[in-house]
DNA sequence: CTCTGTGCAAACACTTTGCAGCTAA
DNA sequence: TTAGCTGCAAAGTGTTTGCACAGAG
């Protein structure tokens, strides 16, 4: 762990995390050694950490930090766009029985899912990477944004 | 709403619930009026709802249907796939500080996220339809499906 | 008649909120 | 010094589970 330091990756780190910091300041943001470990946590994953993992993770650095606080930090990065949420929206489930083509537009602001047919995404290939390794069982292009009803409410 | 049951549009529901009787045949899965107006609020809605909001749905022609019947009967039309989830995996917030171009595979097994970039990915054109009336946030291809260590523990 | 499905209520998991003390700037 | 941040505990929200009765096959 501390012999990683001088290695390449680890420039790499330091440059995201000055990048970071700077982000805070930009935002007003105080630098505490908690949101410092959580970020970089995160930043070390690669398994697009739930708050718990990180949690874990930053609690061997800092065991007094709380899980209250990485929640609240990762929803700041989120924020602040230096991350951002990938699964698992924390709304409730959503369901379609419409099993034909189709891709789905979510709006950001009121949660809204409006479907849409574009023939060119049907067929997506899917990369040799993926279609090798893993049995694929649904593919689709997903849009996220604001809606035209949220974006008259100006903003 | 009863007027309706002449229309064009009804033969297709026709045919719709139709196939979903056989699909619960096929299941072992008894025919319920609860469950047919379930998939049938499903069926109707063009909005990919949520259980609270088939809950509403279904309350109006059975007011002593359950919320948890709704629940159950939406993850047993998951399960039968004749629906799915589209959003809200019910599991726990997932976050990811890469900025940069990639797209990502879910296993719906073990919920593990793998990255990948497929550079053909990243520059997937909005049709007019979404482009035009909605402002574009993000836009990415998702992959769902059976990871390579999930499909190995046989399954 | 049998066994699945339903409704109710309790249990859960995850997230959010309120507040007092702490700490970076 | 003083905002903002943290940790703790409590409250919320959505989902799941256990159980006895009801109803489909």
């Amino acid at each position: 762990m501390l012999g990683e330091k001088g290695n390449s990756k680890s420039s790499e780190m330091q440059k995201k995390m000055g990048d970071f910091v700077a982000k805070c300041r930009q935002n007003g943001l105080k630098i505490t050694p908690q949101r410092m470990a959580v970020y970089r946590a995160l930043l070390e994953s690669k398994e697009h950490p739930s708050a718990e993992m990180i949690f874990r993770t930053v609690k061997e650095v800092f065991p007094s930090v709380s899980l209250d606080t990485v929640n609240r930090t990762l929803l700041t990065l989120d924020e602040i766009g230096v991350a951002f949420i990938v699964e698992g929206s924390g709304d409730s489930k959503r369901y379609d029985a419409n099993l034909g083509d189709h891709q789905h537009f979510k709006c950001v602001k009121c949660k809204r899912i409006v479907d849409f047919h574009h023939k060119p995404f049907d067929n997506i290939k899917v990369p040799k990477s993926i279609g090798e390794n893993f049995i694929v069982l649904r593919k689709t292009v997903y849009i996220e944004g604001i809606c035209d009803l949220c974006a008259k409410k100006q903003n």
